[in-house]
DNA sequence: GCCAACGTTGGC
DNA sequence: GCCAACGTTGGC
């Protein structure tokens, strides 16, 4: 089992449509970094969804339902998709201030690499990220 | 292979 | 809307 963090903007699309939709292609990644993230994912890992430049927090948890493929939406180049589901919403939303300011998320790529749109986190990051969100799920 | 120019992301 | 940070492109 391993942890992410994927980005979207709201206003392109939401977790709140992920929820209605009950799966997503991840797709349009032109980012090698971030290619290479989405080709390490396997069925069952878990996302931290993360709403960038309206809302900037962490609404909810997603799990990846189908490993890489190329991606569809690329007329050139070697680019991967995945496809994901929602598992759950965050009862309380995770600030992307409050991440930058807590002690033990210093480390967090979140902070780190701010510009980088699909990001490995640590068990130990999701979990405290998820004991912020006021949240419990089986993992 | 270096580096300047440019484009994009995303917080503020 | 601005701008800093970063990645990519392309000339040399």
């Amino acid at each position: 089992m391993n942890f992410w963090l994927v980005k979207s903007e709201p206003d392109v699309y939401s977790f709140e449509r992920l929820v209605v939709e009950g799966n997503a292609r991840w797709d349009g990644v032109r980012n090698y970094q971030a290619r290479n993230n989405l080709r390490a994912m396997k069925v069952g890992d878990l996302c931290l969804f993360y709403h960038s430049n309206i809302g900037l927090e962490i609404v909810g948890i997603a799990r990846v339902s189908t490993e890489h493929y190329p991606d569809p939406t690329a007329e050139k180049g070697d680019w991967s998709a995945v496809d994901l589901e929602p598992v759950c919403p965050l009862k309380r939303p995770v600030s992307l201030a409050e991440i930058k300011a807590h002690p033990d998320l210093q480390q967090f790529l979140l902070v780190r690499n701010p510009r980088l749109s699909v990001m490995p986190a640590t068990q130990g990051e999701f979990l405290l990220l998820l004991a912020l969100g006021e949240t419990e799920m089986a993992i």
